[in-house]
DNA sequence: GACCAGGGGTGCC
DNA sequence: GGCACCCATGGT
């Protein structure tokens, strides 16, 4: 989709497209108290982000749903050549690409994801756009619950990474592949993921810094099978981690994490079951979905909040 | 204090 | 390739 925007006064007007209900996607966002990444507050999320080596504290906001408007803080204002980046970064997060009439349009024939819909009208699912930080965020979060896995990323980012103060707040970017590559489980200790988890990460940081493992390399690849294998062959990623960053950072449209407890719990109280569904079960469910799983996946867990 | 948590590796057969 | 077992800590 062609992207509009223009600027004014220093601030960044984008077109959004129809649907699209700016609250909810807010609503997300807080879906935790201890996440450190951004700040909503007053109908509005701000946050640190670094864009060819320039760090920009953003400030976005709607306008009616038609047009998000971002600003920027703390005199970060940038040289105008990078206002396209800035645009593209905005548009990536919020995922404005996306064609939700299709998804809707699928879904309406599914009980279950038409509740999750008008419970969730407008949202779109919220990514992750650094490679990196989706693999860490989820590889600290497997197997454990989803407060503490934001107790871990907080520890994880406030000890290793750096972060610009504005009006007595701190805003956090997430620390670089140099960094993370340069620590040993031992530096990790205080942060009290397992050993393990250490290991996968630094292992993840050090592929990243090596050019090993890129975002564009993995968007090259022609289908999500290929996407997966690719993946899992880093120790530390099996196939729910895999799923989750293609459905968060890779932006494909069929990521499924079958082994997700999320998913699972949210398929058992969307059609009031008296367990959690098999993977067998959640796959059968799938089959409807073709085309769709990753924005299933993500509206079926809003289902839980 | 048990049970579970937005899994994955390893070793065994 | 399927299965049991381990990781390890915190939330409920």
């Amino acid at each position: 989709m062609a992207r509009t925007w223009q600027c004014v006064d220093e601030r960044l007007q984008i077109k959004l497209p129809e649907i699209f209900d700016f609250e909810v996607n807010l609503d997300y966002l807080t879906r935790d108290t201890n996440e450190c990444m951004y700040e909503v507050r007053d109908n509005h999320v701000t946050r640190l982000i670094e864009l060819d080596n320039h760090r920009l504290l953003i400030q976005i906001s709607a306008e009616d749903n038609k047009y998000l408007n971002v600003s920027f803080l703390a005199g970060t204002y940038p040289d105008e050549t990078l206002l396209p980046k800035v645009v593209d970064y905005v548009w990536e997060w919020f995922d404005l690409d996306y064609d939700l009439a299709a998804f809707y349009e699928m879904s309406r024939k599914d009980p279950l994801l038409s509740q999750a819909i008008e419970k969730e009208y407008g949202l779109r699912l919220m990514g992750i756009n650094e490679l990196l930080e989706t693999l860490c965020w989820a590889i600290l979060g497997q197997q454990i619950n989803l407060t503490f896995a934001y107790t871990l990323k907080r520890r994880f980012v406030e000890t290793f990474g750096e972060s610009m103060e504005y009006e007595g707040k701190k805003y956090m970017l997430f620390p670089s592949a140099e960094t993370i590559a340069g620590l040993t489980p031992e530096d990790m200790a205080d942060v009290k993921m397992t050993r393990r988890k250490s290991e996968y990460i630094i292992n993840v940081a050090r592929l990243i810094r090596d050019n090993q493992l890129t975002k564009e390399a993995l968007l090259e690849l022609d289908s999500l099978d290929a996407i997966e294998r690719e993946l899992t062959k880093i120790r530390g990623i099996g196939p729910w981690t895999a799923n989750y960053v293609s459905m968060r950072c890779l932006r494909h449209p069929s990521s499924f994490p079958v082994a997700d407890v999320g998913l699972m719990n949210a398929v058992k109280f969307g059609l009031d079951m008296d367990r959690k569904p098999t993977q067998e079960e959640l796959l059968e469910l799938s089959k409807k979905w073709s085309g769709f799983e990753s924005y299933a996946t993500f509206y079926l867990w809003r289902l839980l909040y």
